[in-house]
DNA sequence: CTGAAAGCGCTAACAA
DNA sequence: TTGTTAGCGCTTTCAG
């Protein structure tokens, strides 16, 4: 049997407003996608029997139809280092504030790796990242969906990434302590698991290995970005007999961390150590010393992988993958200066 | 003329899956759905087929045939002080990752007051809290689209919202200030505009009022739960003549920020001051004295707040609308002691 | 400029 | 158990 539609508890749909102005189903259509071939005086009668009955067209319906979602899906990996801080909700808050003003459906995934995710409801995905979702990643670039990764460089032709240059940021806050006349300059670094935080530890060493200062290896700590550890980190560092003047700190608000263990062990800042952070989080503007740190566009790359992404969609051009990598931008506030004189 | 389907560049569909599998197109949905009344040995082909093809069910096609479309849109507003801290993070940790584990999909709106959000995507909505969008709230209320609100306590018979006790909290911090011999307490406040940072400032006046002790309106400071204006609200608080020795702020970074900021001043935490925060926010955990601070179960909110919403999109009950309200734990540590004798 | 009707890919009656 | 087929609500030819 044919099934009845039962009249109660059912939206309006198209056909109830096509009814109510006297038009056709496909003008009805016409009208709500602004297509310029209607008259004036059907246009107006459809625009009445819209109001009139509260009209609002399914979604779900007009991305069956015309294939396209004009969804695009940001997967996030869920390990607890992503909760700490700032990255995260930056990310969050540029793309999804683009995301409404583009009038794209933003679809949050906070997977760990074993998940499977289902990416063929969305017409584009951002992977914040791709630290253990590699598979999902390889998942979607079989599916030809487009994609865009942020954060992270990846080899490919086809992969689209903007990421951000880490070894460079870190080198130019290093040297810049250098310049300072720093020879004992230690290295608090972030979740090496994560790209981002490796290449600021090679930038570190670069820097060093330029000016013919040798590594040691007790002047390096890895944290998982967690202040708890940069607290553990700084202690062991000042515990050192040889201690450094100065200090690169993969985050700021591990720097910050790391500022009050050394007022706490009675050191003056930067008179005894000098810090330079990465971020650029405002909270390093408050304290008595600002932060001198690095400035990494993070709203900047995710938008700018969200457009990617949204161009990606809706050309059909199969260019060429762009591969971008923005530059960061030294701050220099007070939390850096020359080491005392020996 | 019939559309012809271009055999290339399309994606394979159940009927691909059927034909291949020598069934139905029904069986397959059967076989994908797990419905039981399907013998074995077409189960077996129609896997088989699956697997051969990669097929991957249209979630489109899915929800326009069911009507279900098992989304959750989660509504944030986008005012500034949203994005300074804790609370977002710790909201979307807890929305995320129950979602994943319901298979729910998570669409996420960061709205100001006049986005119009065609909420007929989503199955259910969830506001995280309802400053500025009460449009939009009472969209969803006419369309009687399932709709839970977190941390916001709203009049209504059909509303239904878990919140978080922070009058209670409030007034807990501040009585344990009190128990401790405290007389002169101050309160830095959150941004008012937020019904949470409200509630914290009467909970702060009814434990006064409980004790007898005088409200003094210079003891009471609004900021926007930023560390700028919690340093500034710090300095203004201590300058004062016959300054506080005890002072219930709204937030755990802020109230690290008035720590700072007392030390700066050469003031004993807690010697010279006490400190009660609100949040248990983990960073509290690390300086040289510990937070004292009531913790609020935002995770808990949060999850509770998608699982009473998905029995609502699930269960058509009509059942009455649920108001929950948590409660708060002080968490006693060691920024608060009684204050110096006199 | 408009309308009829064939899809989009799936689900769920209903019949067999 | 299975297959047939009418929808779900919209878009988009194609013919008029």
């Amino acid at each position: 049997m044919v099934r009845t539609k039962k009249a109660s508890s059912r939206v309006v749909s198209i056909e109830d407003v096509a009814r109510l102005a006297g038009v056709s189903v496909a003008t009805v259509s016409r009208v709500i996608n602004k297509l310029p071939s209607v008259k004036d005086k059907n246009r107006s009668k459809v625009a009445d029997a819209v109001k009139q009955l509260d009209f609002q067209p399914s979604i779900l319906a007009q991305r069956l139809a015309t294939g396209r979602s004009n969804t695009v899906a940001l997967v996030v990996p869920r390990y607890e280092g992503m909760f700490y801080s700032f990255y995260l909700l930056e990310l969050i808050r540029g793309i999804g504030t683009l995301c409404e003003v583009l009038k794209i459906d933003l679809l949050l995934h906070l997977t760990d790796s074993s998940a499977i995710l289902n990416l063929r409801g969305a017409s584009g995905v951002i992977f914040a990242d791709i630290i253990g979702n590699r598979k999902q990643f390889d998942e979607a670039l079989k599916n030809r969906i487009p994609m865009v990764v942020i954060n992270h460089c990846i080899e490919g032709p086809e992969v689209n990434y903007i990421a951000i240059d880490n070894a460079k940021g870190a080198e130019d806050a290093v040297q810049y302590l250098v310049n300072l006349g720093h020879k004992k300059i230690g290295h608090i670094s972030g979740d090496v698991i994560t790209q981002a935080a490796m290449q600021r530890l090679e930038g570190y060493k670069q820097a060093l290995k330029k000016n013919n200062i040798p590594l040691r290896e007790d002047y390096i700590i890895k944290t998982d970005y967690s202040r708890g550890q940069a607290r553990q980190a700084a202690e062991a560092l000042l515990k050192i007999q040889d201690a450094p003047t100065a200090v690169f700190v993969a985050s700021d608000s591990m720097a910050l961390e790391v500022m009050a263990v050394a007022k706490e062990m009675g050191r003056n800042i930067p008179g005894d150590l000098s810090i330079v952070g990465f971020d650029d989080n405002p909270s390093g503007l408050y304290g008595p010393v600002a932060l001198t740190t690095v400035r990494q566009p993070l709203v900047k790359m995710a938008q700018m992988g969200l457009e990617r992404l949204n161009s990606l969609m809706n050309d059909k051009k199969n260019e060429a993958a762009k591969k971008v990598v923005l530059p960061t931008e030294l701050i220099i506030r007070e939390s850096a200066k020359p080491p005392a004189a020996v």
